[in-house]
This record gives C-alpha cells, structure tokens and sequence, in this order.
DNA sequence: CCAAAAGTGTTGGTTTTACACCCATGG
DNA sequence: CCATGGGTGTAAAACCAACACTTTTGG
C-alpha cells in the first residue's frame, strides 16, 4: 500500500434532467476556474471526510446550482486514471430527474447553472460526455421499470402529460390508447376527481399511487434502453 | 474543500460466483488480520494512485486468491460514512461468473480464499452482505439480459449443461424444450459437429457465438430480479 | 360551427407457456 | 433390457401492436 494518502481523492457528479419547453434538458455549470475554465460541466465536487457520498451530491448539488430536495439514484463510479488533469480523481456519479421549474442559483464568481438542451449539448470538461451518456441509457431503462417518473410531473397530471413524459425520454411517440392501457394495468395512478379547464376539452386529473421511488414489477413494457 | 486529503480512501471489491456441485458460490476470504479478524470477506483492497479501479480489482483480486483474466463489471459504488472501521473508506464493487475450476492461491499469513456456497454464507466483514445481496440482483439480470454465461462455461458445452446454469442462476427451473427454443431464437450459440459420450445417449456440444460481454438485444425473457 | 385536445375497443399477429413421448448409450 | 439423460412439436393463452371515430370545450 505504501504511502497512498492524499493520493486520490472522491467527487460525486450529479446528472438532472428535466423537461421544459418540451425538450429534455440537462443542468449544467458553466466553470469559471481551471481547469477546463469557460467550460460547460456536471455540477459536482469533492466530498467531505464525513459525508454519505449521496449527501456529497445533494450538497454540491444545492450549491451550485440551487436545486435540492429531490432524488438522486447512483449511476456508477467513474475512475480512469487521467479522467481529471488536477490528478487522481475518482468521481461517482448520480442520476436525477426533476420538475423544471425549479429556481436555479443565480449566476456566481464560481459558476453559473443553466438548463440545456440534450440535443445540443456543448463539448464538455472532463469525462462528461460519456457520464451522460450512460445517464441517458439508465434514464431510459428507470423511466419503464421505476416510478422515476413521480419525481418529475406535478402532483395532479393528465394522462397526455404523463404519454408526453414518456415519449420525450424514450425518443419515440406511442399509440395513446395503448399507453393508456399500458399505465392502467400498472397501477401507477389514480383518477382523481378533477379536471383541467382550459380551451379544450378538460381532461382528468391523476395522481401517482406512490410518490417515492421504486422497482415496478416484473415483465413491464419494455423496449430497453 | 480544506485539508480533506488523505481523509479518504478508495478500495474495490470483487463479487465473484462461480458454479460448483451443482450450486452457486462465491469467492471469499478469511480475514487473517483486524478489523473483522478471522471473518469473512470479500477480496478487495485498496487501489495504487495511478492505477484504474477495474485494474486494482483484478490485482487484488489475483493477489488475495489466485484468480485472474477474469470478466469484471461495475456493480457500484458503496460509501457509507461508518463501512470501514479504519476510518472513511469508499469502495467500488466489481461483479464477475467465472468457470469453477481456476486454481486458487493456497493460505497465505494474511489470507486464505474459498468457495463458499450462497446458500450458507457466513456473517461477512464490513457491508458486504448488502453488496453481496445487491450483486445477486444484478447477476440475475445480467445472465438474462448478457452474453455473461459465456464467461463461465467451457468452451463447449451442452445445452442441458447451459439450462442447468440459468437454472441455477435463477433459482427457478425452465422447460426444456423453450429453453432450447429461446436460446436458439436469441442466437448466441452455434452446434459443434462434435457430441459428448458418457453412459447415456450422447448431447450435441455448442459454442458461443461470441465469447465476450455484449448486451444482447431488447425484448429477451426476462422475468428480472 | 370550428379547431383542438380528450377519450375510448377491437382485431390480428406474435410471443409465451404448458405439456409427453421416443431415442441413444453404457452397463 | 434397463436406467439415464438427450432430443423434439403443438396447441392454448397471454400479450402486444395497429388502428379511427366521437366527445367536449372555448372562441
């Protein structure tokens, strides 16, 4: 072992989806220090000697960019030796997806946070691109086989919203009334007695059955990634 | 940040199954030192400064039972604050199936590594019964969503030989004759112009297609977890 | 009365499951 | 000739994919 101390150090990397303007979007840094200076990032940072790694997430989290109080599920640890030009860094990363309208942290000397679009997403510090890019595989396989979507609607959403959720993640449009189907026989939501207003016809309001996250059943739909 | 350096340690631990006598087992060490003395562990430690973490899985891997040019997996990383009693240690845990006859390293003064059924595990060191639990989860999914089984039979095998793996794997028992069907529809195998003999009617041997890791295509089996 | 979104079932094809008998070998 | 494991097909059920029209509302 030797004298391997201080030699490699541990950050946590948050990958947050959202939806706005219907377009997945993802929250990046903009960083203002070296290295990679004027680049875009995932927000992250070093842990703490006495602090959960999700916790480690949650706080860089909250610190540059605002956003806390949401879910966070562990996407993998990211450790190729020269991942990171300061040195040994090991980075493990997290997956979330979030209501998008959540208030960002105004623009700091340190950095500053934004939504972009996942179509057009900048080149990016780091390993970056390829943490996104296993996010966005997981993203689709947590999107049909757990109640991740719970974390993003609103607590009452019509059925079209939900089918819109789903499409915008998985890239491809289904049948409304084979989705319909589809959702009912899991037993995600429940009607409530509500309805929209608006130029058109009101449509029902809905709610999930459960708002934490968890594991659905066996032999869902499923298409993966 | 301050002085966090040195505050952290990073190790890796490898959870390795393998098949023998008919059941599933795993690769474990006696513990020949504190903490958790004489218990049993999985193999692992810590990893150099400039070495990938799936490189120092394989080291400690090979160090502590012998076993190497094995197939690892990420499974993911664990960092509870209270895991490690030395103090704050953060370890990524690999996943691997391997064939059940690699010699092992025989006892040394710090370890002695054995095969031990998982169906009678003993109380294990550190969290590693929660890894443990996590890894036979994502073996599940892996024997049915990968080429993984490849990496743990010989290179020709039969096909009773491969059912009895999945079987095993899965802990459920499957009709022969769609098993054959399934296999032969996901077209991982080929037939051998060869066949065993024994005391019984001989059984055609295959081979895999392909002999490394691969994600096989949507809409396999599955009946996951 | 028009435009826009909500809501609702059926059918055909495919996939999955359940199920039983004959064959080849060595002893 | 017996015991053991190898090998094969079919039919019913479940599941999935494709598909179009009517309803309600606001303007």
């Amino acid at each position: 072992m030797a004298d391997a101390r201080g030699t490699v150090r541990v950050a946590v990397d948050a990958v947050v989806f959202t939806i706005q303007q219907d377009q997945l979007k993802l929250l990046l840094i903009q960083r203002k220090n070296p290295p990679f200076q004027g680049m875009y990032a995932l927000p992250g940072g070093f842990i703490h000697p006495a602090e959960a790694l999700e916790a480690a997430a949650h706080r860089e989290l909250s610190e540059e960019t605002g956003v806390k109080d949401i879910f966070l599920t562990q996407l993998g640890a990211y450790g190729a030796v020269k991942r990171d030009p300061r040195g040994r860094i090991i980075s493990i990363a997290y997956l979330a997806l979030i209501k998008g309208d959540q208030r960002l942290k105004p623009a700091t000397d340190a950095s500053a946070a934004q939504w972009l679009s996942i179509h057009q997403l900048p080149t990016l510090a780091f390993d970056h691109a390829a943490i996104i890019a296993d996010a966005l595989k997981r993203l689709h396989y947590e999107i049909q086989m757990t109640t991740l979507a719970s974390q993003i609607l609103p607590s009452k959403f019509t059925l079209t919203q939900l089918q819109h959720l789903y499409e915008l993640i998985l890239g491809r449009n289904m049948d409304k009334r084979n989705f319909r189907k589809w959702i009912k026989e899991l037993d995600l939501v429940q009607e409530l007695p509500e309805w929209t207003s608006g130029k058109h016809r009101p449509a029902q309001l809905y709610r999930f059955k459960i708002s934490s996250y968890q594991q659905l059943g066996d032999r869902v739909n499923l298409q993966l990634i």
